[in-house]
DNA sequence: GAATTTTTTTGATCTAAATCAACAATTGCC
DNA sequence: GGCAATTGTTGATTTAGATCAAAAAAATTC
């Protein structure tokens, strides 16, 4: 969830913990599945796949096999207008799910690209299904995945309805912080997968408004910038920035 | 799918027909039940509830239990950011679900109010998941509606990222028309149920930019425009409206 | 059905972000 | 390691839509 919707995710670290150690982490899979359970979940979750940089998981108009799990690296996913637009609709970490806008159709409605060499798991969607249907917790878990999605959406919705620039540039970083944190990576000091253009592409600003908003957040002692090398140095500057403009 | 994205939606009709004329058309769920599956669904179904002008069926933060499907009358769902701006994240009428949102945190993430008298279902979640695990096409249905919902917010976001005014608005009239038209209205000529306040809180606009930008549709013989009473004139013109700005 | 409130329209002005433009820095490639 | 292509920065200018304001029209209430 990117724009701050009041709801406390107090699943969060439940999750993390399942994930941490064991083959399903790629699915994020909370924990209660009994041995043969996961071996059977196991069997579906082919080997991770490597993705090389610039490789498309899939595009849109494509049939539909597949939901990918993201286990190392970093993508997005955009769609494209009739007349060329594109509109990013979200970046994408290790544990993630991509492709479950297709489900509806059955066919995708985006494209996925790798934006650094990375490893993904495929799920064969029918396989799952059935699977989940043995398994209540499996299929429990991908409603919450989906629910979750729609969440986020929402979430990116009130951000590009309402929030200025400099707002969701700030919602934006702390956004990446907060997923980077949950990874066990920090969370002051990153570095962004995408071009100043995507992230405009994603939070509807033009390529320059991004680099001049950063550079203005960095004359303002917010972050630190260099290239794509981010340096949170004053998260709470940030969170007030998210949460106070246009206060009436 | 509100911003155009080419994917075709082939399922639709089918869907209309199913629910046509069975108990079920307020889940708009697919043929291929057999009697006895029928007979389950219906029990889980409670008798629709009428709900008056107003009043909200859930709000954000409270506990969830069910998701909802509209029967008869017109839905908004809004989230409300930190600093209390509104963003409307949809409109919902007959045989659309609100509450998937819900799932994930357990608890609504969002408000759903009635902007006319209506009736709607309540689904206990629970009881429906359980359900699904005896009939596929339940478990099925479910992931595509949520599925829908995705593919949805991803056209919202298309539409609040990246078209103009004049585009948003003409996205936003040709797609209520085409949703009036699969219920069985007329799709030129209908009846808005929601201010220009909340059409712009959808659209990410100011009250008056969406007056203005009716009434200029109005002049230019695209539209008209008689209070909440809405006439398409050039289906035509709307259309290329939405798809032809910014051409490059 | 008169009075109050809410919603809508329209005009004037302002402003945040887009656009246009030029150049600098990085990255990737042969 | 040098060269081309891509990506990023910064400045000047424009503009779409926001904001402010006031009045008109509808809807609601008593």
């Amino acid at each position: 969830m990117l724009a701050p919707i009041k709801i406390r995710d107090a699943s969060l670290k439940q999750i993390r913990h399942a994930c941490s150690n064991c083959s399903l982490r790629e699915l994020c899979l909370p924990v209660g599945l009994s041995r043969d359970e996961m071996k059977q979940v196991d069997q579906l979750v082919t080997q991770g796949r490597p993705i090389r940089r610039g490789e498309y998981l899939y595009r849109a108009g494509q049939r539909f096999h597949s939901i990918y799990a993201v286990r190392l690296g970093f993508f997005k996913t955009s769609v494209i207008s009739e007349d060329g637009r594109e509109q990013v609709t979200g970046f994408h970490m290790n544990g993630e799910l991509m492709g479950l806008d297709a489900i509806s159709t059955t066919r995708h409605t985006c494209d996925a690209v790798a934006l650094e060499d990375g490893e993904i798991c495929e799920l064969p969607f029918d396989d799952f299904e059935s699977l989940a249907r043995r398994i209540p917790a499996l299929q429990h878990h991908l409603y919450r995945m989906m629910s979750r999605e729609i969440v986020r959406d929402h979430g990116v919705m009130l951000l590009l309805g309402n929030m200025k620039a400099e707002e969701r540039i700030a919602a934006f970083l702390l956004n990446l912080s907060e997923r980077f944190e949950q990874r066990g990576y920090s969370h002051s000091s990153f570095h962004l997968r995408m071009t100043r253009e995507e992230i405009g592409s994603y939070l509807g600003l033009k390529l320059e408004t991004v680099s001049r908003t950063l550079s203005r957040f960095q004359e303002q002692g917010l972050v630190k910038v260099q290239n794509r090398l981010i340096n949170l140095t004053d998260e709470a500057g940030l969170r007030q920035l998210v949460s106070s403009c246009v206060r009436d």
